[in-house]
RNA sequence: GGUCGCUUAGCUCAGUUGGUUAGAGUACUUGCUUGACAUGCAAGGGGUCACUGGUUCAAGUCCAGUAGCGACCA
C-alpha cells in the first residue's frame, strides 16, 4: 500500500496492462494441470486463421471467452481455455499468391514444396501477431497448450478420422456436381458459396420440335451459355400443355443436336414457361435430374470458366463473352423470343466474390446423413444447447435438408489427403501411416492423392483433436467435453456442426454442453465491417488508446446474446471514463486507508454502511446469476451501476466526515473497514471484464495473495442484507434529491448553506430522517436542519417538497419567487393527479380486486394511500401562496 | 419464395418468467475548480415502446396480422 495515491487522477492503461500480463504468465496462472478432483471447466478458443490478424469481431469473441474463463478459475474450477489458430486453406493459400505476385511469381514458379515453405513463414508471420494481440487484449488461455489445426497432433487426428470415415463408407470419392471457383482454382463446399440477389435477364428460346415442322417448346433460362450442354427438355409430368410433347424429341438452337423432352416432379410450372432446359454438368437441379433420367453429362466450360471444345465455335470464349455471342446468334437465326428483366440469386465464392461454376468433377465426399442424424437428435434432445435459443432452428434446419459435403480441394495448403494410387494395378490405398508399396500388386510406384482437405474437416475436430485424440491423453479423459463454445451466428454450420456430428461420430459425446452465439461488430452507420469498404476497426489501435479493459468493457455492455452491436468511439469514450472512475474511487478509498489495520476491531455499521453492504450483496447476486446465464451485458451493468450510481455518488460521499476524524475512531475505522471491503470484492466482480485495472488496484489493497485472478469469487452474504436500512436510505436520497431540486429552481448558490425544516408525519419517517439528519446537512448543504414529528404549524414564504411522509420546506428568505414555486408546485401536483388517478382506476376494478395477487394489490393501494397525502399537502401549499 | 431477427428518448441500445411514474450511455439545457475524479459533480428537458387487432384484472413484454429494415436459406 499505497503510493497509488500519488499516481496521477488520470489512469493510464500502457503502464499497466504490459506488466501484468507478464506476471500473469510468467507465474503460471494460465496454465491447467488435470486435477481430478476438481470440476474442470474447459473452452477451446475458435482457432483466427492465419491469413492475416485479428479484427473487432475477434476481441469480442475472446473477451467473451475470457470473461467466462476468469469468472469460473475464480470460482475454483479447473479451468482451461485451449487457444489455436488455423491454417485457413483457401484464404492462406490465396494471400501468399498474392504475395508472390508482386514480384511477378506464381506458385508454379516455385513448385509445391517450395511454395509450402513460404506459406509456412506466413503463418509464423501472423501466428506471432495473433498471439501478441491475443496477450494484448488480456486473454487468459494456456499458451503451453497452444495448437495449430496442422501441427503434428492436429494432423494426425485428420487422417484418423478420414480412415476410419472411408472404412467405414463414409467417405468417398465420385464424379459429381460441384461449386468450382475458377479464380482460386478450387471446388468449394456448398456453405461456402454466398447467393447474391443479382438483376438478370431471363431469355426466353424457341426449341424446334423434331419432326413438326414449325412447331416448337418455348424454355426461359438465365443462363444462354448453357445451351451448348443441354441434354433434355424438361416439364413437370402434371403440365398439360406439354403432355402430348413428352416423349418427343427437340432440336437443339444453334448446335442442331436432338435431345429428349422429359418429365420430372422437379419443374415448376408457374415458373418462365414452364418448359427448362437440362444442363446436367452445369446446374445442380439439372444434375440430379440427369442422375435420374440417365442423361449424358456434356461439359462446355471449363476450370477457368472459358468454353470448352465442345462447345464447338464458341471455344476459348469466356463464359461471358460466350452469352452475349450466344445471344446475338440466337436472335439473328429468330430462336429469340423476348427477355424479360429477371433477378435471381448468384452463387459467388465466399474468398474471392468471384462467381461461382457448377461443374461436374471427380472430388472426395463425405455422406452426411448418417452422420447429421445423431447430430439432430443430440440438439433435440438438450444435450447440446444454444444461447439464445433460436439458433437451434438454424442448426436444425441445415442439418435435415444436408448434402453430401465435398471435402477435397484443389490447394497446396492444408491437410494432404491420405489416400494413394498403385501407378501400376490402379488400387486405392487410405491408410493413416503413409504406405511404401501396394497392397495388391506389392509395387511400390505408389502416388498420393494431389489435393487437400477442406479446412473445416480439420477445425471440426478441434474440441478432442486440441487435447490429444487419437490418443487417450488424461487431458482428453479430465477435460473432454468441453464446457461451452462461443462463437459468431456466422459459422454455425461451417464449424459448430460440424464438430458436433464428428465429435459423436469418433468421441461418442458432445463437444460441449451450451453453444453461445454472438452477433457480428457492425460500423456506426450499421454496415458489416470488411476490407473493400474499407470500414473495419483495428483492435491493437483502440487499446493502444483506450486500454484493453476499455475495450473489453465497451465490447460486452449494451449487448445481448445474438445481436450484432455497433461499433462507436464514443462508446468507448463512456468506458475509459468508468475507468477512470474506478481508479479515482480506488485511489480516494487508498489515500484514507493509510493507517488502516485489518481485523484491528469490530466495526459498528451506520445506516450508510448498511445500506452500501446491502446494495453490493445485490450486485453480487446479480452479476454472478447473469454471468450463468451469459447475460454479459446485463452483469456488466449491474457492476457500472453499482460502483458509479450507488458506491461512488452516494457511500464515499456520505463517509467523508468520517473519515477527516470528524466523528469516533470506531466511526472512522468502520468506514475504512466497510471502504476496503466493499472496492475489494467490487474489483474481483469486475475483473474478468476488465482484468487489467482491477489487478493494479487490488495489488495496491490489503488483502493478500499473488494476484486478483486467483482470488476467490464473491459470495453473497444474507447477513449483509437489511431492507430497513435499504428503505431508511431510500428515503434519505429522495429527501435530499428534493432539497437539491429546489435549491436549483431557485437559484440557491452551491456553497451557501440553506435552512431546512422538515416535518414528519409519522414516528417511523421521523425517525429514519433523525438518524439521516448529517446525510442530509452534508449532500443537501443544509443548516440548520430542524425535524418535527407531526405537521405542525406551517411556515410560509417557504419552497416546499412532499416526500412520503415528509414535508419539507425551505425557507428561502428573499429568494423566493413565488411565481416559480407556484408553478414548480402545480407542476408537481398535476404528476401527482395524473398518476393518482391511474391508480384509482386501476383499484376501483372488481376485476383487478379479484384476480391480481395480493401483493400487487396492497402496492397500489399503499401507492394511493402516499399520493393522496402528497395531493393534499400540494393543494395547502398552493392556497397559501395564492392567498 | 421460405425462415429468423429488428423497429423503445435526437443518436446507440438495455428492458430474461406480463405487475412502481418505461431505463442507461451519449447528445442537449442550467448551475458548479465543494479536500477521489472537469475522463468530474448537481439539477433539468426529452418517449403514442413501428402500426392494427386480440388474449388478460393488467401488455414495451404474450398471440395474429400489416409496414419498413436486416440476416440466413432456397
Amino acid at each position: 500500500m499505497s503510493e497509488l495515491a500519488n499516481i496521477p487522477s488520470t489512469y493510464n492503461p500502457q503502464e499497466t496492462e504490459q506488466k501484468w500480463y507478464e506476471y500473469w504468465e510468467k507465474n503460471g496462472f494460465f496454465h491447467a494441470e488435470v486435477e481430478k478432483d476438481k470440476k474442470p471447466y474447459t473452452i477451446v478458443m475458435p482457432p483466427p486463421n492465419v491469413t492475416g490478424s485479428l479484427h473487432l469481431g475477434h476481441a469480442m469473441d475472446n473477451t467473451l471467452q475470457d470473461i467466462l474463463i476468469r469468472y469460473h478459475r475464480m470460482q475454483g474450477y479447473n479451468t482451461l481455455w485451449v487457444p489455436g489458430t488455423d491454417h485457413a486453406g483457401i484464404a492462406t493459400q490465396a494471400k501468399v499468391e498474392e504475395h508472390l505476385a508482386k514480384d511477378g511469381l506464381s506458385k508454379y514458379d516455385l513448385g509445391r514444396e517450395k511454395f509450402l515453405e513460404k506459406v509456412w513463414e506466413w503463418k509464423d508471420k501472423y501466428h506471432n501477431r495473433i498471439s501478441k494481440q491475443l496477450r494484448m487484449l488480456g486473454s487468459s488461455c494456456d499458451w503451453d497448450r497452444e495448437r495449430f489445426t496442422m501441427d503434428e497432433g492436429c494432423s494426425k487426428a485428420v487422417r484418423e478420422v478420414f480412415v476410419r470415415l472411408y472404412e467405414k463408407g463414409l467417405i468417398y470419392r465420385g464424379n459429381y456436381i460441384i461449386n468450382w471457383c475458377p479464380k482460386c482454382q478450387t471446388t468449394i463446399s456448398d456453405i461456402e458459396v454466398e447467393h447474391q440477389d443479382t438483376p438478370g435477364q431471363l431469355w426466353h428460346v424457341k426449341y424446334p420440335i423434331k419432326g413438326e415442322e414449325g412447331s416448337y417448346i418455348t424454355i426461359a433460362t438465365t443462363r444462354p451459355e448453357t445451351i451448348l450442354g443441354d441434354t433434355a427438355v424438361a416439364v413437370h409430368p402434371d403440365d398439360e400443355r406439354y403432355t402430348d410433347l413428352v416423349g418427343k424429341k427437340v432440336i437443339l438452337p444453334i448446335v442442331g443436336r436432338e435431345i429428349p423432352i422429359i418429365a420430372d416432379s422437379y419443374v415448376d410450372p408457374a415458373f418462365g414457361t414452364g418448359a427448362v432446359k437440362i444442363t446436367p454438368s452445369h446446374d445442380p437441379n439439372d444434375f440430379e435430374i440427369g442422375l435420374r433420367h440417365s442423361l449424358p453429362d456434356l461439359v462446355v466450360i471449363d476450370k477457368a470458366g472459358k468454353m470448352t471444345e465442345e462447345a464447338g465455335k464458341y471455344q476459348g470464349l469466356d463464359r461471358y463473352e460466350c452469352r452475349e455471342q450466344i445471344v446475338a446468334d440466337l436472335k439473328e437465326q429468330g430462336y429469340l423470343l423476348k427477355i424479360e428483366e429477371h433477378n435471381h440469386a448468384v452463387g459467388h465464392c465466399y474468398r474471392c466474390d468471384t462467381i461461382i461454376e457448377p461443374l461436374v468433377s471427380s472430388q472426395w465426399f463425405v455422406k452426411m446423413k448418417p452422420l447429421a442424424k445423431p447430430a439432430i437428435q443430440a440438439v433435440l434432445d438438450g444435450n447440446i444447447r444454444f444461447v439464445p435459443e433460436r439458433f437451434t432452428k438454424i442448426y436444425l434446419g441445415w442439418l435435415e435438408n444436408i448434402r453430401d459435403w465435398c471435402i477435397s480441394r484443389q490447394l497446396w495448403w492444408g491437410h494432404r489427403i491420405p489416400v494413394w494410387y498403385c501407378q501400376d494395378c490402379g488400387e486405392m490405398i487410405c491408410a493413416s501411416v503413409d504406405p511404401t508399396s501396394c497392397p495388391s500388386c506389392a509395387s511400390t510406384n505408389l502416388e498420393q492423392d494431389p489435393d487437400v482437405l477442406d479446412t473445416w474437416f480439420s477445425s471440426g475436430l478441434w474440441p478432442f483433436s486440441t487435447l490429444g485424440w487419437p490418443e487417450k491423453t488424461p487431458e482428453l479423459e479430465h477435460f473432454y467435453p468441453t464446457s461451452v463454445l462461443v462463437t459468431g451466428r456466422d459459422i454455425i454450420f461451417f464449424w459448430v456442426a460440424r464438430m458436433i456430428f464428428t465429435s459423436l461420430e469418433f468421441m461418442h459425446e458432445e463437444p460441449f454442453k451450451d453453444v453461445f452465439i454472438h452477433g457480428l461488430i457492425l460500423d456506426a452507420q450499421g454496415r458489416k465491417m470488411s476490407k473493400s469498404l474499407g470500414n473495419g476497426v483495428d483492435p491493437i489501435e483502440v487499446i493502444e488508446k483506450y486500454g484493453a479493459d476499455t475495450l473489453r468493457f465497451m465490447l460486452v455492455t449494451g449487448n445481448t446474446p445474438g445481436n450484432d452491436l455497433r461499433f462507436q468511439f464514443e462508446r468507448l469514450e463512456g468506458t475509459r471514463n468508468f475507468a477512470n472512475k474506478i481508479w479515482n474511487a480506488s485511489r480516494f478509498v487508498l489515500m484514507n486507508l493509510s493507517d488502516f489495520e485489518p481485523e484491528s476491531q469490530k466495526p459498528e455499521y451506520t445506516l450508510a454502511d448498511r445500506w452500501i453492504l446491502t446494495k453490493y450483496n445485490q450486485v453480487v447476486e446479480q452479476v454472478t446469476n447473469n454471468l450463468d446465464k451469459y447475460e454479459m451485458g446485463e452483469a456488466a451493468k449491474a457492476i457500472y451501476e453499482f460502483i458509479w450510481s450507488q458506491f461512488c455518488d452516494w457511500y464515499i460521499e456520505l463517509v467523508k466526515p468520517r473519515l477527516y476524524g470528524k466523528e469516533t475512531p470506531k466511526s472512522k475505522y468502520t468506514a475504512q473497514y466497510v471502504l476496503n471491503y466493499v472496492l475489494t470484492n467490487t474489483l474481483k466482480l469486475l475483473h474478468p471484464f476488465m482484468p487489467f485495472i482491477t489487478e493494479e488496484i487490488w495489488q495496491h489493497l490489503p488483502e493478500k495473495g499473488k494476484s486478483i485472478m486467483v482470488s476467490k469469487w464473491p459470495q453473497t452474504d444474507s447477513n449483509l442484507v437489511d431492507k430497513d436500512a435499504e428503505e431508511s436510505m431510500d428515503l434519505l436520497m429522495e429527501v435530499i434529491r428534493s432539497i437539491r431540486n429546489i435549491r436549483a429552481e431557485m437559484n440557491v448558490p452551491p456553497g451557501k448553506k440553506a435552512e431546512v425544516i422538515i416535518m414528519a408525519k409519522s414516528k417511523e419517517a421521523y425517525a429514519i430522517v433523525n438518524t439521516g439528519q448529517e446525510y442530509v446537512a452534508r449532500l443537501a448543504n443544509g443548516e440548520p436542519i430542524n425535524i418535527y414529528e407531526g405537521i405542525g404549524t406551517k411556515p410560509s414564504n417557504v419552497a416546499t417538497a412532499i416526500v412520503g411522509d415528509l414535508e419539507i420546506y425551505l425557507p428561502l428568505e428573499g429568494l423566493i419567487d413565488l411565481e416559480v414555486e407556484i408553478k414548480r408546485l402545480e407542476k408537481e401536483l398535476s404528476q401527482t393527479k395524473k398518476e393518482l388517478e391511474r391508480v384509482t382506476g386501476k383499484l376501483s376494478n372488481e376485476g383487478f380486486l379479484t384476480k391480481a395477487p395480493q401483493e400487487v394489490i396492497a402496492k397500489e393501494q399503499a401507492k394511493q394511500r402516499e399520493l393522496l397525502v402528497k395531493e393534499k399537502a400540494l393543494l395547502e401549499r398552493l392556497k397559501m401562496f395564492r392567498g
